[in-house]
DNA sequence: ATCGTTTATCGTTCATTGACGATAAACGAT
DNA sequence: ATCGTTTATCGTCAATGAACGATAAACGAT
């Protein structure tokens, strides 16, 4: 895992509303982007955003199905990032 | 700790001169910051700007010597820290 | 007291971020 | 084929970030 990789994801997570949607995410295993909706007070375009710089990082992954996405934490990215954490 | 003070760290580690910052101070213990603008291919000012987004997030402190300041990583915040990853 | 060293801060510039509404795209159901 | 649902993207705006040079502040040594 680079740097950069590194990078990415800690800027990722370097929102509060990102780190609740991971939470989440963490918690609900897999859900839409509708229900983050729902629980948080910004627009779905907002949470859209939000979502697509996660997946972005690549600490977390959509997957389409139908008019649905479908996303949820990439546990080997997870896992790879929490011993990264552990060597620092 | 609260989701904000986790924001501000992972988001002080979101970029990979401070990721490298921080795992030079954590190698090396404690340095100045004179040591670290030789290392890196940025100004005095770009590195000392780094440093007190590092310091302000919690995760490193500097310590005041005279003309130099020695920073170093707060272990006691890498330990919360690193607890928060492993429960998330 | 002046000089050199070290660090922090100020002001500037350009790029990126975070939020929004509006709109488009994909698809299931009627 | 049209409609409702769901999500992504576009354009906009204000705020923040990243880098720099210049300057100030703190202090040790001459």
């Amino acid at each position: 895992m680079t740097t950069e990789q590194l990078a990415k994801i800690f800027k990722a997570l370097g929102h509060p509303t990102r780190i609740k949607i991971v939470e989440h995410l963490v918690h609900i295993n897999t859900c839409v982007c509708g229900e983050i909706v729902n629980i948080f007070p910004f627009s779905q375009s907002t949470i859209s955003q939000h979502l697509k710089i996660l997946k972005e990082s690549g600490i977390v992954c959509g997957e389409v199905e139908g008019p649905k996405t479908y996303f949820c934490v990439d546990k080997a990215v997870l896992e790879q990032f929490r011993e990264y954490i552990k060597t620092l």
